[in-house]
This record gives C-alpha cells, structure tokens and sequence, in this order.
DNA sequence: CTTGTAAGTAAACGTTTATTTACTTACGTT
DNA sequence: AACGTAAGTAAATAAACGTTTACTTACAAG
C-alpha cells in the first residue's frame, strides 16, 4: 500500500491558512487550494469529506489546538494571578505575532456560523477548551482574589483586547510607528488584571 | 425619468445582511440575494458597481454609520469618565441586541481583509469613525484619570470585551441559562473603567 | 518480483458564480 | 399626450465552483 504523503497534507493545510489570511475565507475556493499547493482537487478529498469538513477541522484540530497548546505553555494554574495572567498574554502574543496566518482564521471563528458552531459543539462534545484557564480562574474566584464572573464573561475580558491587540499589531506591522510592541502588551495587561481583582 | 424604489434598495440592504447573519458571509452570492429579496440581479448592480463595492458600501454605510450612531447617542465627551463609558456600554448592548443582523456583518470587519481594508481606509479618508470617543479619551488622560496609550489600545480596552459579550448574548440568546444580561454588562463594565484608571 | 491496495492525478461533471445584454416599464418634463 | 430617460426585468454569458470519474502510481506484503 503506497503511504500518505504528509509533506502534502501539510502544505495543503499551510496554504489554505495563507489564502485565507491573504484574500479572505469568503476567497477560498478547493480548486485554488490545490492549485497552489500542487496537487490534484481530489487529493484534498482523500483526507476530508467535503469543503466544510476541510474548513472545520483546521479550524479546530490546527488552528484551536496549535493555540491552546502556545497559550497554555509553561502556564500553572495554581500560580499567583498577575503572574499567570502575564504567562498567558506574553505566550499568546508572541505565537500569534508570528502565526498571522493561523490567527486569520482564528479571527473569522467569531464570525463565520460555520466555525462558531464548530467551536460550540467541540466546547461541549468534549470539553472545554483552556480548561487549565478555566481552573485557573475558578481557583482565583474561590481564594476571593477576582471577582466571580460566569467563565466565559472572565474570558472575554481576559482574551478579548489581548486579541484585538494583535489584530493592530499586524495592521500597523509595516507602517514605521509600530504601535503594538510587548511593552504596550504588558502595560494594557496590568490594567485588565487590575480591573478583574477584587 | 422612473424614480428609485427606495423599499427595493433597504430589501435588498436588509436581506444582505440577513443572510451574511444566518449563513455567513462566504455564503452570500449575488443571484441568492436577488432572489431573496424579490429583484432582478441587474437591480443591485444599477446602485453598486460590483460584489466588492456592495459589500463596502453595506459595511461602511450601513453598518458602521448605524452603529457609531446608536452608540453615540446622548454621550457626551465632557462628561465624567465613569458615567460616559457606562452610557458608551449601554448604548453598544442595547443597540446590537436588537440588530444581530448588522452585528454579523461587523464582526466580519475584524476577519474579512477586504472589509477590514476597507474599515481602515475610511478611518483615515475622512477623520476617525468615533471622533467623540477619540476626544473623550485624550481629554481624560490630560486630565490625568486615565493612562496614556496610542488610541487604538484604549479602543481595544473599551470595546472589545463588549463587542465579545454580545457574540456571547447571541450564542446563549436561546437557552434558559440567559448568561449576559444588563448587570452583566454593567458589572463588566465597571471592571473595564477601574482597569483603565490610573 | 509480482500483486493488492490505497494515494494520487488529470480531466470532466453538472451547478452556481458574478456580471451583462437586450428589452420593458414607469414616470417627470415638455 | 407623447417623449426621454433612468429603473427595472428575464435570460444569458463565460468563468469558476465543489465534487467525481476513470485512470495511474508507488509501495508493503506474499
């Protein structure tokens, strides 16, 4: 039996990312993707039932769980808050700042039904994503460090201006000013952590 | 000379943004929209020059115009900084909450590049969109309330955990748990202008 | 070293896409 | 009341769409 190449699979995947971050999901279309990474249409359908199956699993199994593994490195849920707070914004800008492409699509799962959905049912099918985030918080409520908050109210202050930040930073990326560096980062985090205490 | 239909045109606007809502922006078409909203394909293109132009001139106009609006409304920039980001909120979640359709659209501004592209353009064309907040804020660090950053990150701060509470309003809109609710926001709200302060 | 099998390809499937052509309709102006 | 003109329509355009068919290729097992 002649073995899959992954070297194909991944470029397949790696491509569709960048023209989604170039042009747009609205702009993707299966006959472009294998175009532009070298392989038949049908080589795509050996692996995904259908467009929607292709967009929804790189949404969630590469893109979701790429930046959940990033977001959560070397972060301990039982660390003093700001610290942990600090670990979570240094470790998500620095992968997204060099990941556009994965954060392109990250960005369109807040607004495209399809994936919405698809992160809703995999939130509830098997879990939570960021579920050491989500101790991480309930443990801060309990201690009467922050105030209580249904988890997903704490995450979107938590995650929300962090992901807006990067969203800048790419715009502003060529532009001589550069707006967005780490320092900025770490000043806007102190704030929401100030507003999230007690 | 036949007048415009003006019903035709809002039809044609309306159901846009309806179907960009339920379907996602990827799934609009032309031809679908036509259809949808009772005309002839040729009808769309007598106002828009193409796809591109009518979406620009939706999200710009008509959604962006809208919202600055609604948001805008009775706020005064001189006012204290506690009670005009309260009244900021408030406007934001009560307008969205009854507008899901132009919500949809909005929220595509932050992943589709051409919309996107298109947001900054005009920011830079014809002043900023939100003048009055941009005002607001500078004139509460010169009084030394708040602390100084580049404009874009006080606008992160400000208005994206909103913006992700409402997407959250939608998701829950029709389960019994009903997680964001008016005090929500407003407790949300008040951890969002503590963190701000100096 | 043949062979079974899944990976992979090129070309094509019918459908839908954005946009246009050729035509009709409705109405303010003369 | 006839006319000019822009609004509006129905049908058609070529190109692109998602997906499939029919075929070839490459390799692990016998």
């Amino acid at each position: 039996m002649r073995p899959k190449n992954l070297e194909k699979e991944e470029a397949i995947r790696n491509i569709a990312l960048q023209i989604i971050a170039e042009e747009g999901l609205e702009n993707l279309s299966m006959q472009k993707l294998a175009k532009a990474a070298n392989v038949s249409p049908r080589t795509i359908y050996i692996k995904y039932e259908n467009k929607e199956d292709f967009l929804i699993t790189l949404f969630i199994e590469d893109v979701l769980g790429a930046y959940e593994k990033a977001v959560l490195e070397n972060f301990n849920p039982e660390a003093d808050f700001a610290q942990g707070v600090k670990k979570i914004w240094l470790n998500t800008f620095r992968y997204l700042k060099e990941n556009r492409n994965s954060f392109a699509l990250l960005q369109y799962g807040k607004s495209s039904p399809l994936l919405n959905k698809a992160f809703q049912r995999e939130n509830i099918k098997q879990g939570h994503f960021f579920a050491p985030i989500h101790h991480f918080l309930r443990l801060n409520v309990s201690k009467d460090i922050i105030r209580d908050f249904p988890h997903d109210v704490h995450r979107a202050m938590l995650f929300s201006p962090l992901l807006d930040l990067v969203n800048e930073y790419f715009d502003y990326k060529e532009r001589p000013e550069q707006i967005i560096t780490e320092q900025i980062i770490l000043e806007c985090c102190e704030a929401v952590i100030k507003g999230m205490l007690k």
